[in-house]
DNA sequence: AAAGAAAGCCATGTATACATAATGCCAGAA
DNA sequence: TTCTGGCATTATGTATACATGGCTTTCTTT
């Protein structure tokens, strides 16, 4: 399955390639990455390797190495329940400044129409969720809920906790895959949603900020109950074979 | 003033210097590096330009432009008090969750003894408090606090945030220059340095929670003043140059 | 056989030449 | 005057050759 990806420059190709390989754990945590090794195979000089994993440093996904160079990042377990309470932690802290500070009106109609629009997800009686859409929606809801804020210091730290892929809103979403209760998981977490922009119109801000945790909470017991399953239920959820512990 | 800053590498030099460039204003906020023009200032190639420029991303005082290259930050007032704040939050994690699992003993003998230390500080019954060995010793506090979290993924977002040069916890730590009421103000944190501590051992992680976001409310306060009084005042916090709104 | 020194390798650091894409300016025509 | 086309400039993207420093390995000497 080589993607063979096709991007306007090297670096961006580079990029995406070497995201992938972490994300689906053909580089494993731990690993070095050796520029000389990386840029032939992806048949590309130096330069653009050295750039891509600057970039997926600042990303996260790689860290600087001591003497140089760069080493793909472990995540264990810890990290992943740790980074979804911290995502939580910054998007009570939105609900709550947005509560406080007043948020502004044309985002607050738009995040209105998000819910709404989230709403029609479970329009028809049958067990069939559109999942594809309602995680586009749900991305939305939660990039419009941190800039609601009005921070962009707040907006920018959640923008960087939910780039590492288990973080992300939509993560751990229920795919296709396991249908059991899962379209009652995902109406009780719109109707949190719900909720948390009432508490916000009404400028309750110490409710804006639990309903808003407690909604990541539902996250983190997601990702905990994906992690006891067996291993085919982790396989459903893609880009997890990047943790390691 | 030309720094003659002399490290092992080009990158390191470039790193430093642009650095200091940007905290003392010479580059403000929004202006956008141009790698040939920084490479001939410095008398180096674009090379170790672009590496310590990648770096000074990853640190958060350059973003990169959307055409490419990278542009300085800008920094508003209200982003020193939101970092401030989100470092109260941080830290107030910490501390809870330091309360909650159970703080190390070594950690917790360690930082016992960093609190005792700064009290040292106030030894002399005169006005003189030592301030570089009072700065030294509360960055180690907070330094300490982030590692009792047990948590790699807080300690790593305190570092980070922490490296912010406004948002540092010595940041807005009274200098000699201004002597008034400051030895209270430090013996009042000192207290709450104390009291986090007390809190965690006693495993009352709502409480270490409040009191480290106290903590860091009161270095807003400090901010805040230091804000509203004269430029005279803001003179002497080094590196404060780069606020520009 | 053990220890030290030297040599060589390997990975990153650096310079530089060239490629390419975006920007903007100028000129000419509608 | 304004629009448009092309050219020129400029900045980043890319390849590559060479430098350097640390680590290993091996050879030599005691």
């Amino acid at each position: 399955m080589t993607s063979q990806t096709t991007a306007k420059t090297h670096t961006l190709r580079a990029l995406i390639e070497l995201r992938q390989r972490i994300l689906n754990g053909t580089l494993s945590g731990g690993t070095r990455l050796l520029e000389v090794a990386v840029a032939e195979s992806l048949e590309i000089s130096r330069t653009p390797v050295r750039e891509a994993m600057s970039r997926l440093a600042e990303e996260g996904l790689l860290e600087r190495a001591p003497g140089g160079g760069f080493a793909v990042r472990s995540f264990a377990y810890s990290d992943v329940v740790d980074t979804i309470e911290l995502r939580g932690l910054l998007e009570g802290t939105a609900a709550r400044l947005a509560a406080e500070r007043g948020a502004s009106k044309p985002l607050l109609t738009q995040i209105e129409k998000t819910v709404s629009r989230l709403d029609d997800c479970f329009d028809r009686a049958d067990q069939d969720v559109d999942f594809a859409l309602y995680s586009e929606l749900n991305t939305e809801f939660h990039l419009l809920l941190s800039q609601l804020s009005g921070s962009t210091v707040i907006e920018r730290e959640i923008e960087r906790v939910t780039r590492l892929p288990f973080a992300s809103p939509s993560a751990f979403l229920p795919s296709h895959g396991r249908m059991g209760g899962d379209r009652k998981t995902l109406m009780m977490a719109q109707e949190q949603h719900r909720a948390i922009v009432e508490a916000i119109q009404r400028r309750e801000g110490a409710r804006a900020e639990a309903l808003a945790r407690e909604h990541a909470h539902t996250a983190k017991r997601n990702a905990e109950a994906i992690f006891g399953g067996d291993s085919a239920l982790r396989h459903t959820v893609p880009s997890l074979a990047l943790i390691s512990g």
